[in-house]
DNA sequence: GTTGCTAATGCGAATTTTTGCATTAAGGAA
DNA sequence: TTCCTTAATGCAAAAATTCGCATTAGCAAC
């Protein structure tokens, strides 16, 4: 797996919260998952490791595990799904004609979150950020 | 009602689509709600005028309206809300701490959606974006 | 106006997600 | 190690959302 498990450990114990050996499993279930899996998606995989977890716990871990930043939720062409947030934040481009999902590292994104901080003195979390819109290829589609 | 019904009719009817009362129903519902609605209390509304349409049409509406993109869908903390796309794009800042949302007309989102389409071709849908993060206030009582 | 094609609706059932509450167990203190 | 506090879980029921399919009705063509 990828994470390194100690330190979201100290994480969570910092900010006054228990590590269990179901947030344990969800967290590493959403890692092995790399990319994008849904709610349900993870849940079946927590379910074949351990059975006895309950599907509530995997949503309000999930919920969880998002207030904590450790893991990002997204809305990827209507349907949500979970990543974790790993230690290079990227946005994805998702095109609503063809659901294609792109993901992008930019320093533009930088550049506004400063903006947003000096000028509103909002504190955005710009890391895994769904911005849908036409991908290059339908845009020339449509063009025909 | 905000909008002009019979614009969106055209819209509508152009894109090989076609106008129900449903789908007006709904429109005006969302309209009426002004900012931003759960799709059940749209679909309470809407029940409240005409109880014979169903709860199922009302999500399905929903969402064609998200893809005509007549209706923008945001998650604003941790609930999924709608509102009309009028003729002011604007965005939203949503404290993760406190879940106060503050509306925002930034031009620096502007330069964003153009760096995307010279850069990446990716014509983006910078409308109604909700983006999480810490407010003003919330950062302050964080630094005591 | 009438007809025909098929998009859109209604309905019921399945699936997904949330919620309230009793019980369990994490982890700091004694 | 044992005890205590209360965060976290499991369970069951409710609520929200999606899906398949038979039926209805928009609207373009005649």
């Amino acid at each position: 797996m990828s994470h390194n498990t100690i330190d979201y450990v100290q994480q969570i114990r910092e900010r006054g919260y228990r590590m269990t050996p179901q947030r344990q499993i969800v967290l590493d279930t959403v890692c092995a998952h790399g990319g994008h899996a849904t709610a349900s998606q993870i849940y079946d995989s927590v379910n074949d490791q351990q059975p006895a977890i309950n599907r509530a716990t995997v949503y309000r871990i999930l919920d969880f595990f998002c207030e904590l930043q450790l893991v990002a939720k997204a809305d990827i062409g209507g349907h949500t799904v979970f990543e974790v947030v790993g230690d290079s934040p990227h946005h994805h481009l998702v095109c609503r004609q063809c659901h294609h999902v792109a993901s992008l590292e930019d320093y533009h994104f930088a550049e506004l979150a400063e903006h947003l901080l000096e000028e509103h003195g909002f504190e955005a979390d710009l890391s895994h950020l769904a911005i849908s819109g036409l991908c290059a290829e339908c845009r020339q589609a449509q063009n025909d």
